[in-house]
DNA sequence: ATTATATATTGCAATATTACGATTAATATT
DNA sequence: AATATTAATCGTAATATTGCAATATATAAT
């Protein structure tokens, strides 16, 4: 029913999933690749680079603001827009746990 | 709309979003998990384990294994599901990569 | 062969996501 | 003040996901 019942997962478990689905979109992905391959941070030229909308854009920044994966500040009329590293290492602890498992014992 | 336009992406991009989306819902988070836990792997307890029904988990288990975070061998009556670790290194690099520009430069 | 067990698949219904156009809010520029 | 620019928000339509019940399939045991 397209529910799923949040209490019964372990906060980690609800975090590191809701960081995931931020990801789990091309748009998303492209536009953070896009912020980490300029030097300096960028703000609405994400709209001319993306074959989308400005508003689509702008929902796809607030999602990725809201999984803490950017920073964004205002400066005059525009906004700029930063990685937050914050939650990398978290997923990185995550898929190295699950690696780690994989390398040691499989099925036979 | 819920479309996504493929054919304006890398084939990258496409490749690391599918399968951030599929680790993005807790309850495929904590089945990777649980098989990552055992030394062994397990087969269809992982409907005991958690919270969802049988079909459901079903659903889960081949979304993971369509985006080669699984692998699953059938042994008798039951399958056995292992992790599949060829995709992990792919994200970590890609999370490496973002993160490494977020230490050289952000906003003033 | 029949029954039991384990997993997969299918057909819904409820909910969420995605994207767009239009609008709004806020700051800059003239 | 009037206009332009930038970005967020709202409303809407199309599509996808999620989860359950029911069913199907396949192997094991009796």
């Amino acid at each position: 029913m397209g529910i799923t019942k949040t209490e019964t997962y372990t906060d980690q478990t609800l975090a590191l999933a809701s960081i995931f689905k931020a990801l789990g979109h091309p748009a998303r992905i492209a536009i953070l690749q896009y912020i980490s391959a300029q030097s300096a941070c960028i703000c609405g030229d994400i709209v001319a680079e993306l074959p989308l909308s400005q508003a689509s854009i702008s929902r796809h920044l607030q999602e990725l603001k809201t999984a803490g994966l950017i920073k964004g500040e205002i400066s005059g009329t525009s906004v700029c827009y930063c990685i937050n590293g914050t939650q990398f290492p978290f997923l990185d602890a995550f898929i190295k746990q699950i690696q780690v498992s994989n390398t040691t014992t499989c099925c036979p």
